[in-house]
DNA sequence: CTACGACCTG
DNA sequence: CAGGTCGTAG
C-alpha cells in the first residue's frame, strides 16, 4: 500500500508551491497605499508651494534660490531651537499635539499622571514622527543640490536607523531623549548676539505657547530639528553646544549608538558619519554663512509671529474639539461601565485569569463588549435619563461629530492642508452616516472610534503643516522601499482599532501573555501571517506593543503611580491611542500587524489619515468571539462535553497556546460567531458568551480582522459588523460545526442551498457560506482519506474480494469515522450512511486492485459514484436547536 | 469571473 | 479545521 500512495503523492507533489501568503491582505493593502499615497500627494502639493512661499518670505531681496534654501534652514533651525527650549519646558518633546492636549484636558487630575501618559503616546508616535520628518527632511533636502548628500544610501540609512534604533530600548525615554539633541546645529557662524536676541524671542514665544495649552508644534519640528541636526550638526563643535553638553560631545561618535538605547538618550541624532557627511556640512555652512543674521532674526520673529496666532487658533480648536470628544467618550464610558458592570457577572472564574481579562476588557475590547452588548444596552436606554439619551442619540452624535469634523476640516483647509484632512473627514462622516442608517448602536461606537481617528488625524494633519510645512517631503523617499502592503495594512487596522486606548495595546498583552515580552512576540510573529519579516515585526512589538500597552494600561495595571480616575484613563487612553493609534499608534492596534512605523512607512499622520476610513471593517474592534462559543451550552451539557467550548476558549486565551496561525485561520468562524451564540433563543448565553470571549479573543480578532478583512470584503465584513450589533445574529458555533458533522451522516455534498436550508439560523454571507463548504470538503477529505487507508489495508491483509468487506458499527473504519463527524457519540449514526461508506470502501478497494490508483485523477470516479449516495437529511436538521433534539434522545 | 471541489499544508 | 493553490465548470 505504501507504494501506491507515495507514488500518487509524488506525482501531484510536484505543484503546489505557495508563493504569496497574502492576496486578499494585497487588495486591502493596495487600497490603504492608495489611500496613503494620495494623501501624500496633495500634502506635497499643497505644502511645496507653501514651502516656497516659507522661503520667499525670508528671502526676499536676498535672492537665489539658494538663498531661499538657505534661509529656510536657517529658519528651521532657529525653529529647532525653540523647540529646544520647549523640550526643556515640555516634559514630553516627542508628545504630539493630541497627547499634549490630553494631558491638558486631564490636567486636573494630575500632572504626574497626565506626564505619563504623554509619555507613552510620545513612544510609539514619537519614533514614527521621527522616521516621517526624517524622510521628508531627506527628500528635501536633495531637492537643494548643495544642501543635500546625494538622494541615494546615505540618507536613507540613517532615518531607518533612527527609526528603528529608537523604538527598541526598553524606556520610552529613549524617544523623548532624541529630540533633546537637536540644539547641536551649526549656527557656529551666527554671532553670539544674535543667536541670544534670538533664542530670547523664540523662547519667550514658545513659552508663552507651551504654557497655556500645551499645544505645540513641535512634534513635527522636534522631528525636523532633529533631522537638520544630522544633517548639518554633525561637524559643528559648536558654539551652541555649549548650553548641552552632551550633545555636543557625541556629535559623530555617538551618532550610531542611537540605536544603542537608553545610553543614546542625550546623543545627537546621529550623523551620517564618514567623509561624507563632513562634507556636505561644509557645504551647507557655506551657503548659510553668508546670510545676514539681522535679516534673519527679523524674518524669524515675524514668521514665528504669523505661525503662533495661527497656532493658538488650532490649539483653540483643538480644545474645543478635545473637550468634544471627551464628553462623548464620557457618556460612551457610562454606558460601557454600567454594562460592564452587568456583565461582569459571567466571570469565568479564575483569579489569575482575572486580571487579564481586566485589562483585556478595559483596553481591548472595550467596543467589543459594547458591541455585544448592544441590545442590552438597548434596553438600558431606556432606563437611563433622558439627557443622557439625548447625548447618546447616534444622530446627535453623528451631527455634532460632523461638525466638529468639518470645523477641524475648514482649520485644516486654512493651513493648507484641508484637501486631505478634509476628505478624510468628510469620508468618515459619510460613513458613519451609511452606518446610522444600518444599526443606531453600532454607529455610537464605531462613531467613537471615528471620531477620534478623525480628529487625531486631522490634528496631525494640521499640525504637521504647521510645525513642518517645508518638511512635506515630496516623497517619503524612505518610504519608497517600503511594501505598500504591510504598511498600510497595519495602518490599517491601527488607523481605528485603537478607539480608545486600549484595544491596540490590550492586543499585545493579551496576545503575548503580557510577560510575553519581545522575544515571545518574535515566534507568535512568524506564525502569523506573514506581513513583515520577522525582524520588522520585532521591532513592531517592540516598539508598539511595548511601550504602549504599558501606558495605556498603566492605570489599570497600576504600575502607574498616581492612576487617575478610571475617567481619566478613558479620556487619555483614546489620545494616546490616537497619537499612537493614529500615526503609528495604529500600530499599536494592529499590534500583531507590523507596525508601519518601523518601515518608512512612518507617516503618522497622513497614513493615519488615508487609513482611518480605508477599511471599515477593521475598525470594528468587535471581538469576533471565536467560534467556541455553543449556544447550547448552557441548555445542554450533553452537546458540550462533545465540543467543549469554553475550553477552547480558554485554550486560545492562554498565551501559549496563541496560535495565531489558528486564530487567523479561523476569523471567519469568528466573524460567524460573532452572532453564533445568539440564536433567538438563548440571549443570556449570547451575552455571557460575548463577555468572556470578547476579552480573550478580543485581539486576535482584530489582528485577525486586520490581517484578513478578507473575509473578505468590506462588504461582508460590514454585514458581519451590522449583523453583531442587530438583532440578526450570524456565525457559525461550534454546535454549528457539530451539526455539520452530523449532516455528513446524510449528505457529502451538501448543496449551499442547503446548507442555507440547514443553518437557517445563520445568517448567510459568502464567508459563512463558504466556511460551511469547507467543513464539508475537510468531512470529506477525512472521509475518503479512511477510506482509502482501510482498503488499502484490507488489501494488504489478503483481501481479494471487495464483498468481504463489509461496513458495520462495530467495524474499524466506522469507529474511525463515527470518532471525527460523532465524537461524543451521542447521535445514532443511519444505516444508510454505513451503506454508504460500505460502498465508498468497496470502490477503493476495487479501484486499487486494479491499479487505477496509478491515474492521479482516479478518485474523481470514485466521488462521483459517493455524490450520488447523498440522502436525504432529515427536517430535525433544519431547526436550529436540533442539536439539542438530535442529542436529547 | 465566480463557484466549487480536490489537494496540500500547517 | 482552516488556509492556500490549482483545476474545472458554469
Amino acid at each position: 500500500m505504501p507504494d501506491h500512495d507515495s507514488t500518487t503523492l509524488l506525482t501531484r507533489q510536484t505543484k503546489r508551491r505557495r508563493v504569496d501568503i497574502g492576496v486578499k491582505r494585497t487588495v486591502a493593502s493596495a487600497l490603504f497605499s492608495h489611500a496613503r499615497e494620495t494623501l501624500f500627494d496633495s500634502m506635497n502639493q499643497s505644502h511645496g508651494p507653501d514651502r516656497d512661499g516659507d522661503c520667499s518670505l525670508v528671502s526676499h531681496g536676498h535672492g537665489g534660490a539658494k538663498g531661499d534654501g538657505e534661509k529656510s534652514n536657517v529658519l528651521r533651525k532657529l525653529l529647532k531651537r525653540a523647540n529646544s527650549y520647549e523640550d526643556a519646558i515640555m516634559p514630553f518633546p516627542g508628545a504630539t499635539i493630541i497627547s499634549q492636549l490630553l494631558k491638558n484636558n486631564m490636567g486636573k487630575n494630575g500632572g504626574s499622571d497626565s506626564g505619563f501618559q504623554g509619555s507613552g503616546a510620545l513612544s510609539s508616535g514619537g519614533s514614527e514622527i521621527h522616521a516621517e520628518d526624517a524622510c521628508s527632511n531627506s527628500s528635501r533636502d536633495r531637492d537643494s543640490p548643495s544642501d543635500c548628500l546625494s538622494p541615494g544610501p546615505p540618507l536613507a540609512p540613517p532615518p531607518s536607523s533612527s527609526s528603528f534604533g529608537r523604538p527598541p530600548p526598553p524606556s520610552s525615554l529613549s524617544s523623548h531623549a532624541q529630540p533633546l539633541s537637536l540644539s547641536t546645529f551649526d549656527l557656529d557662524r551666527l554671532s553670539d548676539e544674535h543667536l541670544r536676541a534670538k533664542r530670547a524671542r523664540v523662547e519667550n514665544i514658545i513659552r508663552g505657547m507651551s504654557h497655556s495649552p500645551l499645544v505645540r508644534p513641535n512634534g513635527d519640528h522636534n522631528q525636523e530639528s532633529n533631522r537638520e541636526n544630522e544633517n548639518c550638526s554633525n561637524n559643528s563643535n559648536g558654539s551652541n553646544d555649549h548650553r548641552r553638553d552632551g550633545n555636543g560631545h557625541n556629535t559623530s561618535s555617538h551618532n550610531h549608538s542611537r540605536s544603542d538605547g537608553p545610553s543614546s538618550l542625550l546623543s545627537s541624532p546621529g550623523s551620517r558619519g564618514g567623509v561624507v557627511g563632513e562634507v556636505y556640512r561644509e557645504n551647507k555652512r557655506k551657503q548659510r554663512l553668508p546670510q545676514q543674521q539681522h535679516s534673519f532674526t527679523q524674518l524669524v520673529c515675524s514668521r514665528q509671529e504669523q505661525r503662533q496666532e495661527e497656532r493658538r487658533q488650532l490649539k483653540l480648536q483643538l480644545e474645543d474639539m478635545q473637550k468634544q470628544l471627551r464628553q462623548l467618550q464620557e457618556k460612551f464610558y457610562q454606558i460601557y461601565d454600567s454594562e460592564t458592570e452587568e456583565e461582569e457577572d459571567n466571570g469565568e472564574g479564575g483569579e489569575a485569569d482575572q486580571g487579564r481579562e481586566r485589562e483585556e476588557d478595559g483596553n481591548l475590547s472595550e467596543d467589543s463588549i459594547r458591541s455585544d452588548g448592544l441590545e442590552e444596552r438597548h434596553r438600558d436606554r431606556g432606563r437611563r435619563s433622558n439627557d443622557e439619551l439625548s447625548e447618546l442619540d447616534p444622530g446627535l452624535f453623528l451631527d455634532r461629530a460632523r461638525a466638529l469634523l468639518r470645523e477641524q476640516a475648514l482649520i485644516d483647509g486654512e493651513m493648507e492642508d484641508d484637501v486631505n484632512g478634509r476628505e478624510v473627514v468628510e469620508r468618515n462622516v459619510e460613513r458613519v452616516m451609511k452606518r446610522r442608517e444600518r444599526g443606531g448602536r453600532q454607529l455610537a461606537e464605531t462613531l467613537k472610534q471615528e471620531l477620534n481617528c478623525a480628529v487625531s488625524q486631522v490634528v496631525d494633519t494640521v499640525v504637521k503643516g504647521f510645525s513642518s510645512p517645508k518638511a512635506v517631503s515630496h516623497h517619503h523617499g524612505c518610504h519608497s522601499s517600503t511594501p505598500a502592503a504591510p504598511s498600510s495594512s497595519s495602518n490599517s487596522s491601527s488607523s481605528c482599532p485603537p478607539p480608545f486606548g486600549p484595544l491596540p495595546s490590550l492586543t499585545p498583552d493579551s496576545r503575548f501573555g503580557g510577560g510575553a515580552l519581545a522575544l515571545s512576540m518574535n515566534g507568535d510573529g512568524s506564525q502569523t501571517p506573514n506581513y513583515h519579516s520577522s525582524t520588522q515585526r520585532l521591532h513592531c512589538f517592540g516598539d508598539v506593543i511595548v511601550p504602549s500597552p504599558l501606558d495605556s494600561f498603566g492605570g489599570l495595571s497600576g504600575r502607574l503611580s498616581g492612576v487617575p480616575t478610571h475617567n481619566d484613563q478613558t479620556e487619555a487612553l483614546p489620545l494616546v491611542v490616537r497619537k499612537s493609534g493614529g500615526g503609528g499608534g495604529g500600530e499599536n492596534t494592529n499590534l500583531s500587524l507590523p507596525p508601519p512605523p518601523h518601515h518608512p512607512s512612518l507617516h503618522p499622520s497622513p497614513l493615519t489619515a488615508s487609513l482611518g476610513f480605508s477599511p471599515p471593517s477593521f475598525r470594528h474592534p468587535f471581538p469576533l468571539p471565536l467560534m467556541g462559543y455553543p449556544f447550547q451550552s448552557p441548555l445542554s451539557h450533553g452537546g458540550g462535553a462533545g465540543y467543549p467550548p469554553g475550553p477552547k476558549d480558554h485554550h486560545r486565551s492562554s498565551p501559549d497556546s496563541m496560535d495565531m496561525t489558528r486564530e487567523a485561520v479561523s476569523l471567519r468562524t469568528k466573524m460567524a460567531s460573532l452572532g453564533g451564540g445568539h440564536l433567538s433563543h438563548h440571549h443570556h448565553h449570547h451575552h455571557h458568551h460575548r463577555q468572556s470571549s470578547p476579552g480573550q479573543h478580543g485581539p486576535e480578532a482584530l489582528s485577525l480582522s486586520l490581517i484578513k478583512s478578507e473575509c473578505g470584503d468590506l462588504q461582508d465584513m460590514a454585514d458581519i459588523s451590522a449583523y453583531s450589533g442587530s438583532t440578526i445574529q450570524e456565525g457559525l458555533s461550534p454546535n454549528h460545526l457539530k451539526k455539520a458533522k452530523l449532516m455528513f451522516f446524510y449528505t457529502r455534498y451538501p448543496s449551499s442551498n442547503m446548507l442555507k436550508i440547514f443553518f437557517s439560523d445563520v445568517k448567510f454571507n459568502r464567508c459563512i457560506t463558504s466556511q460551511l463548504i469547507k467543513w464539508f470538503s475537510n468531512f470529506r477529505e477525512f472521509y475518503y482519506i479512511q477510506m482509502e487507508k482501510f482498503a488499502r489495508q484490507t488489501i494488504n491483509e489478503g483481501v481479494t474480494a471487495s464483498e468481504e468487506l463489509v461496513v458495520s458499527r462495530d467495524a474499524e473504519l466506522f469507529r474511525a469515522l463515527n470518532m471525527h463527524y460523532n465524537k461524543a457519540n451521542d447521535f445514532e449514526v443511519p444505516e444508510r450512511f454505513l451503506e454508504v461508506s460500505q460502498v465508498t470502501l468497496r470502490e477503493f478497494f476495487n479501484a486499487i486492485v486494479a491499479g487505477k490508483d496509478v491515474d492521479p485523477s482516479w478518485k474523481k470516479a470514485i466521488y462521483k459514484v459517493i455524490c450520488k449516495l447523498d440522502s436525504e437529511v432529515p427536517d430535525v436538521f433544519k431547526s436550529p436547536n436540533c442539536l439539542q433534539e438530535l442529542l436529547h434522545d
